[in-house]
DNA sequence: TATAAATGTTAGAATATTCTAACAAAATTG
DNA sequence: CAATTTTGTTAGAATATTCTAACATTTATA
């Protein structure tokens, strides 16, 4: 059983991995705001309970049993997410610092019966997906608003970013995830995209705003 | 802002405290379940830190700040087992453990949602009161049913104590807050009590039980 | 009231998590 | 490729929480 502090690292080291798994030390230093020298401790603290390959210099990869642990961590979190987001009334832009709190609670039952009663849900209230009880995470290939084209629409399906200050942004233009949008145009200059939805007809979207906005094509 | 383990302790301050506040050292060291040396190290710190009045040899006494701070504890915890209980469908003898853990949350908004989805209750499940924002609690005279005499009528009301086994046994007898019970008669002998309810003509319990068993007379 | 029992304290150490300062290796670059 | 920059490690220390062993005080009792 990892301790809370564990699992933070653990999280991290998830997120933060590369194609090949690999994530540096420096990088985890920074994502978890404590110094070098304590991760090179925790890390290798973590390596001789068996939740990651460590070799002196190199970067550091999750095993397997690392993997699925943190996989399952970052279940409880989206699984909680959407309770608070579902069940409980809360905005999608209050629940990420919650979760990260009950993300660590020790009652599988409590988990389960956030499952149950939200219907078994395959994806978190900002379109990350949410891992399995076995710790697999379906990937979904959504495209970024950016590349969509003009006449074309699509349905916002997921955010690559759910910082508080982007979200209130989204919140600000009624823009959630579902909703469907049609490409009017793109500026070449600043490849800003002009997009029309419910009660929206014209509203133009920054390049830094777009490229955070995954979405799928419109079934027909 | 105390810590996890410092909640803990005034927690246990605050179940423990007899009439006058004290509570011995030892005392919480078993309720704890730490060594007596250990209680007295976190004694001295809580102490430095304004929770509670510690003099060498003396038994403790819980600060204003720190019965406070221990009421709002148990306010969460409370909370949290009323929620567990009347909106997520767990039973009464499953949800202390979990409560255990979420009391601890910092997140005022988590629980005032709680608070309100379930419409400000003022006791949780097993009858308990729940203190108000303030840490304020109201008590309520209760009295055993051990009190009881034949041909009187009461309602269950609370429980002294709430063990997993207790609840269970309670489960299996049917009975639950709110049930009506009509004393049918006493045993001199070994003080256990006949009572009939709902779909339970005759049910002897053993004054272990009854005494346990917090009731109010029938409004009429 | 002297002694034993119960209760409380100190000393010293261990583990987990963190830090700063100093040093070492690897990567980058002129 | 040698110098610099970046990245990673060690050493040593601090805080929080816990322990055991030894000692001290208070309370109960013969």
């Amino acid at each position: 059983m990892a301790t809370q502090t564990e699992e933070n690292y653990l999280k991290s080291l998830f997120f933060l991995a590369n194609e090949s798994g690999e994530v540096n030390v420096s990088e985890l230093a920074v994502h978890l705001q404590v110094s070098m020298p304590t991760v090179n401790s925790m890390v290798k603290s973590l390596h001789k309970n068996g939740w990651l390959v460590y070799e002196k210099y190199k970067p550091v990869i999750l095993t397997s049993k690392g993997q699925i642990e943190a996989a399952l961590i970052v279940r409880k979190h989206r699984l909680t997410e959407m309770f608070l987001v579902q069940k409980m009334g809360f905005g999608w832009e209050e629940v990420h610092e919650i979760a990260e709190q009950i993300e660590h609670i020790q009652a599988p039952k409590l988990f389960e019966r956030m499952d149950e009663i939200l219907n078994f849900p395959t994806i978190d209230p900002h379109g990350s997906p949410i891992p399995d009880k076995l710790g697999k995470i379906q990937t979904i290939n959504y495209q970024s608003l950016n590349g969509i084209k003009p006449n074309e629409s699509v349905i916002l399906a997921a955010l690559t970013n759910s910082s508080v200050e982007f979200l209130e942004f989204l919140n600000s233009r009624r823009l959630s995830l579902g909703t469907v949008l049609h490409v009017i145009s793109k500026e070449a200059y600043d490849q800003s995209i002009v997009v029309s939805y419910a009660g929206h007809p014209k509203e133009t979207l920054s390049e830094k705003v777009c490229e955070k906005l995954l979405v799928r094509r419109v079934e027909s």
